[in-house]
DNA sequence: AAAAGTACTTTGAATTTCAAAGTATAATTA
DNA sequence: TAATTATACTTTGAAATTCAAAGTACTTTT
């Protein structure tokens, strides 16, 4: 085979995503409002991109309540955390030539 | 500021645009034949990406004949190179937490 | 009690992505 | 030599994605 970018997992060809798994794969949890200011998205971006990686299960998310303010916080599941070292990987094998 | 991905250059989220540097950061040259196999892309989606980076001047587009066939060879430029070693660096600060 | 703030969600328009089909010529096979 | 297949792209437009504005449902401040 001879395509270099195989390995590259397109659930995070997004600069948004990317920052967001970068951020839960050192956190154990961050939350929407943490998110929203490490990564400098709107409200909505960041919940479509939330929600695309919930979709490929590669994010957990659980909504609860602080007090009386709702909060929602998210983490990385396992096959997230899996799939992200491997695109990270894949990223650095194809930028070393 | 807090934006992590602040000095992510969006212009090389997509990883058929991110492989097309890779490859002209290292290649003088590559052409269209060339960066379709090495990328794995259709051409009409190819053609579209490689647009997207002439457009903002990151890549050099020469059409030509070599013998009597067309040949469309591409190169990054100045520009280029340095937005995406601007952009690699980013990506790597942001791996490494 | 009204106004402003927090924490999201919904919506849909704008942009991007993509592959199928098209164009034009070259090479092969019948 | 005529027809078929291959090469090297370009054009097109439907589908998917991205994004911010507006909406919802409170809470906090004035």
């Amino acid at each position: 085979m001879k395509n270099i970018i195989h390995n590259i997992n397109k659930a995070f060809d997004h600069r948004i995503r990317l920052g967001i798994m970068s951020i839960l794969v050192v956190n154990e949890f961050a939350d929407f409002k943490m998110l929203k200011e490490l990564l400098g998205a709107t409200d909505g971006n960041l919940a479509s991109h939330t929600k695309a990686l919930e979709k490929e299960d590669y994010i957990l998310v659980e909504k609860s309540f602080i007090g009386r303010k709702p909060n929602t916080r998210y983490s990385a599941t396992k096959k997230g955390r899996e799939a992200f070292k491997k695109h990270v990987e894949a990223i650095e094998k194809l930028l070393k030539q």
